[in-house]
DNA sequence: GCATTAACAGCCG
DNA sequence: CGGCTGTTAATGC
């Protein structure tokens, strides 16, 4: 299907961007002090209104955040793949998760304690540059989708989604393929199946991607993101 | 007009 | 067979 390469948590952990300047003293203690765990497909990793006590990462896998209304509509914020860490934002100020996070198939996570991560947060400068950076990262993301909730055609929509989840920094594994149903980008777009399924054909004439069943391969993410300008 | 839903046939694993 | 895909027709905002 894909690269069948599987990543071993500490493998994952090494790779991490914000590792590179941890001490060998820091890393073995992270090392040591992050947990792999499973979710099935279809699972809710954490819900809204959880304690939150860990800072989550995908070893492997494919993740939605997403908020149920209480009249059942389910409005999705953005997915995470491969290398992407998630959570910061409630660790840091102490309060209960805010979304949903459900499993979009199989996948393996790295949990973080959130002694470990305050224990980063004191003691490591580029720890904190690196949250700084993501955090700023995430905030034009959320900006530009207020924005291009209102004012963009769905093809654009789809190209924007798309072009977020594959941002580099929140997907720092150099995946370019991803194994997801044309249903499950509609999900993540905000859209029907059909309408995707449309806009997933005028990417790919654009040139942006390529369309397989059961997956999609992102060919110029820049191009994505910007499209529709 | 545009999007969504429903329905269906074809295809892949 | 079961899930995914590409299309079309009906319906709604």
């Amino acid at each position: 299907m894909e690269q069948g390469n599987v990543i071993s948590l500490t493998e994952m952990l090494r790779r991490a961007v914000w590792a590179g300047s941890l001490t060998p003293e820091q890393m073995a203690r992270v090392e040591a002090e992050v947990a792999e765990r499973f979710a099935p497909a279809g699972s809710y990793v954490c819900r809204k209104g959880d304690p939150v006590d860990h800072w989550i990462g995908v070893v492997d896998g494919l993740l939605k955040m997403s908020s149920d209304s209480p009249e059942g509509k389910t409005v999705t914020f953005t997915g995470m793949l491969n290398g992407g860490w998630f959570g910061e934002g409630s660790v840091l100020k102490t309060e209960p998760r805010k979304y949903d996070v459900v499993a979009l198939r199989d996948s393996r996570l790295a949990f973080m304690p959130r002694t470990t991560f305050e224990w980063l947060l004191d003691n490591s400068i580029p720890f904190n540059r690196f949250l700084l950076l993501q955090l700023n990262e995430r905030l034009g993301v959320f900006i530009s989708l207020v924005e291009y909730d209102r004012m963009l055609d769905t093809d654009t929509r789809v190209a924007r989604c798309l072009g977020t989840l594959f941002n580099p920094y929140f997907n720092p594994g150099r995946q370019r393929t991803l194994q997801i149903s044309q249903e499950e980008i509609g999900y993540l777009c905000s859209t029907s199946r059909q309408r995707a399924n449309q806009a997933l054909q005028v990417l790919e004439k654009a040139g942006l991607l390529r369309v397989d069943y059961g997956s999609i391969t992102i060919l110029d993410v820049d191009g994505l993101r910007t499209f529709g300008n």
